[in-house]
RNA sequence: GCCUCUGUAGCUCAGCGGCAGAGCACUUCUUUGGUAAAGAAGAGGUCACGGGUUCGAUUCUCGUCAGAGGCUCCA
């Protein structure tokens, strides 16, 4: 048995060797240094230019750096060009970047002093409140950035900053200023409002120019664009924000993915069930969500009798109730109910991304209802069929994050036994999948602590896709009971999971991911069948009817009056997996003329043939 | 919700204070073709919506709606 402060132990081991080993690297690296030294060239361009703008924090990102400044008035985003160009000017006059520590009166008087450039407490009231927040005993140092112009007349620049930065700003040759945004105070909403410069910096121009190309090449497989070019979804301002509507395409990737899920789960002793769209709100209330979660919810809705309904935001309740519809026993447990549950969230206007982050969408949702002595297994278990998903859908790019208490807040319910236990299982069930993962004390939910897997998009963004949580506290508020074998009512711990997190989400992950080009057993069309001319259309619609009837394939015919070299740009264009081409030497020969996306013509062959390709 | 940007044909985008443009897609005609775009003609628009400035607004300006990149939040 593991103590709490074994959890702590293996929480810092993870830390260190898990998948931030690869963020301590950089952070150690040139690379770090000289986007560091380039936010801060920023910040020397925008004190010269804006006179009057207020900076705070300048730090390198993964890729790039950003600096947030409080402008005196609105930034375009065409001063962009001439905050670069002053960067570029500033930047060949080699000025040394050179450290000083000082005391912390000393500090405070630099920050005061207003005849240097960005200080004074006319401007400089961040730092001040930066300054604040160093803990004492801790260095305080400022780095500074020296010329002298043709005059004679020194001009300083000098930011507070634990650095490191390279030596001089004539490093800075290769950078771009990409983007502007808005960004509170410290992550705060209550706070006022910053204006974020984002910039990128590179060791050489070849390096920045590859990079730059490799986001417009990334832009091309953005889900949004891949959806409407393959007729998968869509959106309609008619309809409403982030609600998609799904096309025959897509709705058919849909009925693939939770056809498959619902396979897998199946066969891991899960049971289907189905709940509605809406309920009552006194199911809310019961649950308590109504309380912290309300501003995430539709508005509700009255009918006559006064009753309120609303749409649901998530499927627990519902599942809670038909666990409650009647007496369990011990050995009744595990119990696990499944649904496809589409789920309305009300996101706030700015938050919604395409169908990666919509206001409508549908949870692969399960929840099991555990004894706790078969916590460790059920977890177990779910682990194992999470790491399946993501085998089947060849995604290896994602990361594995148990979130736990944080121990210095308070916002967490339920006995410390408790999270310990859980937490412990959590760890060891990954231990034992072999699936590695990192610690992020802090991201518990409130109820319980959490397994979840993030994945990047194809600009680099991270998503959560599955999550797998532990919950005492709807048990409790349910009172959920089972009668256990000393024949007394006993508090099962329920598990809330969704391995694809929602379809939505993953199938615009996975649009992403593939470029659209989907494996074969998830391709919407898998096969497209390519009359050469209209003698050829009987053919084709036979060939079609059989590969449907009996071999299950999703198939389609194109006999439009078309070029066979349209035909074919136009079936590579929808990725679709297998071209049969029909002509009259088929007819002769009793063949299809095969093509592959992948590999291109790969010449005539019976059907027979062709079909057992398609199994390899 | 907040900051910045965008909205012109189904799609990708030019354009402009004075009659609305291209390519692809669509329709019709010719072409029946063997591995990534045949040829021709035609149709298609309240320039997102609503105010204001102006002799005149798609163009300038304000507001609304929708979309994008961030922030906050999240599957």
């Amino acid at each position: 048995m593991l103590s709490s402060s074994d959890i702590l132990e293996t929480t810092f081991q993870s830390l260190g060797k898990g998948g931030t080993n690869m963020k301590l690297k950089y952070e150690d690296s040139y690379l770090y240094r000289l986007r560091h030294s380039a936010a801060h060239l920023m910040a020397q361009a925008v004190t010269e230019l804006y006179p009057g703008a207020k900076l705070s924090i300048g730090p390198p990102i993964e890729n790039g750096f950003y600096y947030d400044i409080d402008f005196p008035s609105p930034l375009k985003e065409e001063e962009l060009e001439s905050i670069e160009k002053r960067m570029k000017d500033l930047a060949k006059l080699d000025q040394r970047i050179e450290r000083t520590e000082v005391s912390r009166d000393e500090a405070k008087a630099l920050i005061l002093d207003a005849t240097i450039p960005g200080m004074g407490d006319a401007v400089a009231e961040y730092k001040l409140e930066l300054l604040d927040a160093i803990p004492e005993g801790e260095a305080i140092s400022f780095f500074e950035q020296k010329r002298m112009d043709r005059d004679g007349v020194q001009h300083r620049f000098l930011d507070l900053c634990r650095g490191p930065h390279v030596e001089s700003t004539k490093e800075i040759k290769a950078f771009k200023l990409t983007s502007i945004a808005g960004a509170y105070w410290r992550g705060n909403v209550k706070n006022k409002m910053l204006t974020r410069i984002y910039g990128t910096a590179f060791e050489s121009k070849e390096e920045l120019e590859a990079h730059l190309a490799h986001i417009e090449e990334a832009k091309k497989r953005d889900h949004r664009i891949l959806g409407r070019e393959l007729g998968l979804f869509m959106f309609s301002a008619r309809v409403g924000t982030g609600l998609p509507l799904w096309l025959p395409k897509g709705a058919q990737l849909r009925m693939t993915l939770a056809d498959y899920m619902n396979h897998e789960q199946m066969r891991r002793g899960y049971q289907p069930v189905v709940t509605p769209h809406l309920g009552s709100i006194k199911l809310f209330e019961t649950s308590g969500h109504i309380y912290n979660y309300r501003d995430k919810m539709f508005p509700f809705m009255e009918d006559d009798e006064k009753e309120t309904f609303i749409l649901k935001p998530m499927n627990c309740p519902f599942h809670i109730e038909i666990y409650r519809s009647q007496m369990r026993s011990y050995r009744d447990l595990p119990v696990r109910y499944a649904e496809m549950g589409t789920v309305y969230r009300y996101e706030q206007s700015g938050e919604v991304t395409g169908i990666l982050r919509a206001r409508g969408f549908t949870q692969d949702d399960a929840h099991l209802f555990v004894r706790p002595d078969q916590l460790l297994e059920e977890f177990t278990s779910v682990v194992d069929l999470m790491q399946a998903v993501l085998k089947k859908l060849e995604l290896t790019n994602y990361r594995a994050r148990v979130g736990t208490k944080d121990p210095t807040s308070d916002k967490y319910i339920g006995d410390d036994e408790n999270w310990t236990l859980a937490t412990e299982a959590i760890l060891k069930a990954c231990d034992d999948k072999g699936l590695e993962y990192e610690v992020s004390p802090g991201d518990a939910a409130f109820y319980g602590p959490k397994l979840d897997m993030i994945i990047k998009d194809a600009l680099g963004r991270d998503w959560q896709m599955g999550t797998v949580q532990v919950d005492y506290n709807l048990p409790e508020r349910f009172e959920l009971e089972y009668i256990g074998e000393d024949s007394k009512p006993h508090r099962p711990v329920m598990i809330h999971r969704a391995p694809f997190g929602s379809l939505e989400r993953m199938i615009g992950l996975l649009t992403e991911q593939f470029a659209g080009a989907f494996p074969f057993w998830l391709a919407p069309v898998q096969v497209s069948i390519l009359a050469i001319a209209d003698r050829h259309n009987d053919l084709a619609s036979e060939l079609m009817v059989k590969l449907r009837d009996a071999h299950g394939m999703r198939v389609e015919i194109d006999t439009r009056r078309e070029t066979l070299g349209k035909k074919i740009r136009e079936a590579q264009m929808q990725k679709i997996p297998y071209m049969l081409i029909i002509g009259d030497k088929d007819i002769e020969n009793n063949t299809v003329g095969v093509r592959c996306r992948e590999e291109g013509d790969l010449g005539a062959m019976s059907l027979e043939e062709f079909v057992s390709k398609t199994k390899e």
